[in-house]
DNA sequence: AAGTGAGTCAACCGCCTAGGA
DNA sequence: TTCCTAGGCGGTTGACTCACT
């Protein structure tokens, strides 16, 4: 007997979200929060599985996550987090407030490990690769699982110097990323006086553009489908479907995510603003 | 202009785990 | 204690873009 489904999969749409779908999607958890993913779709009008909607939400609705490529500090410590905790990815996204495990997942995959290759470091291990030579060696299974953790790296004495040099860089690289938080957060900002710990952090920059979000109704026919750099909508008819009457426009403008926590006490408030605002 | 290969990243799959009945 | 379920996690896939020929 197999493990049952997640869910029941029989008329569940697949594939990149909608706008209208993401717009569905963010009314709701702002309305009601995300108590039950299972129910959610149901609840929100999506013909998606719950699994999928908590994906979309968790990389890339959620109002506090930066966008764009990581910062160099960023790929630093992403790199001495994975030397300690290898490939736990959602372990390293929690030290990087505002990053997904999925985001960091991709960027060492797509980048940071052909930097660590040409720089003569091994992604894996984080030791310094073999000396390369006509016929490069192959990796071995065992080479090829999840490094362990630094402290058990090594078992020559040069093996033992280059953790402690790697371990007195991790150190560094982390005060010096957290002390750049800190300026962030203490800086005269107008979003500075956001929480580290609500890790609210629009001020890098917004997620989704809202124009993204609220289609103009006059869009061309002949616009069948359109991306930006961080989103990717499927043209449809769908995405015309009667939106919500929530404008991220006006929300972002006054910066009524400001007040935002996880809870979504403020929610009234914002409601009530937004409602106001299409009046 | 068309074809092709590499790079990128959003989304899916399936396993694991925590918590409740 | 056992079973079941939902949520979480890491690995993988595949659609898309872009550079190159």
């Amino acid at each position: 007997m197999g493990r049952q489904p997640c869910c029941d999969k029989v008329g569940l749409k697949r594939g990149p979200w909608t706008a209208g779908e993401d717009n569905k999607l963010i009314n709701f958890i702002l309305t009601n929060g995300h108590c039950c993913w299972r129910a959610l779709p149901k609840l929100a009008g999506l013909l998606r599985c719950g699994k999928s909607c908590r994906l979309r939400w968790i990389n890339y609705l959620k109002p506090d996550l930066k966008r764009g490529l990581l910062s160099e500090h960023e790929e630093k410590m992403v790199i001495d987090l994975h030397a300690q905790l290898g490939n736990r990815w959602s372990k390293i996204a929690s030290q990087l407030p505002g990053r997904t495990d999925n985001e960091i997942k991709n960027h060492w995959n797509t980048h940071i490990k052909k930097k660590l290759r040409n720089m003569g470091i091994d992604p894996l291990t984080h030791k310094p690769l073999p000396i390369a030579t006509d016929d490069p060696p192959q990796p071995t299974p065992k080479e090829q699982q999840e490094p362990p953790p630094s402290s058990s790296i090594g078992t020559s004495e040069m093996d033992q110097n280059k953790e402690t040099e790697l371990q007195t860089s991790m150190r560094s690289t982390i005060t010096e990323a957290k002390e750049d938080e800190d300026k962030i957060m203490t800086s005269p900002y107008p979003f500075d006086s956001m929480e580290v710990n609500s890790g609210f952090c629009i001020y890098e920059v917004p997620l989704v553009k809202p124009s993204e979000i609220v289609l103009p109704c006059d869009l061309p026919p002949s616009t069948s489908s359109f991306s930006s750099s961080g989103a990717s909508y499927v043209g449809s008819s769908e995405m015309l479907e009667d939106l919500p009457p929530f404008d991220w426009h006006c929300a972002y403008n006054n910066n009524m995510f400001g007040f935002w926590e996880d809870d979504f006490s403020d929610l009234d408030r914002l409601i009530n603003e937004s409602s106001n605002m299409n009046e």
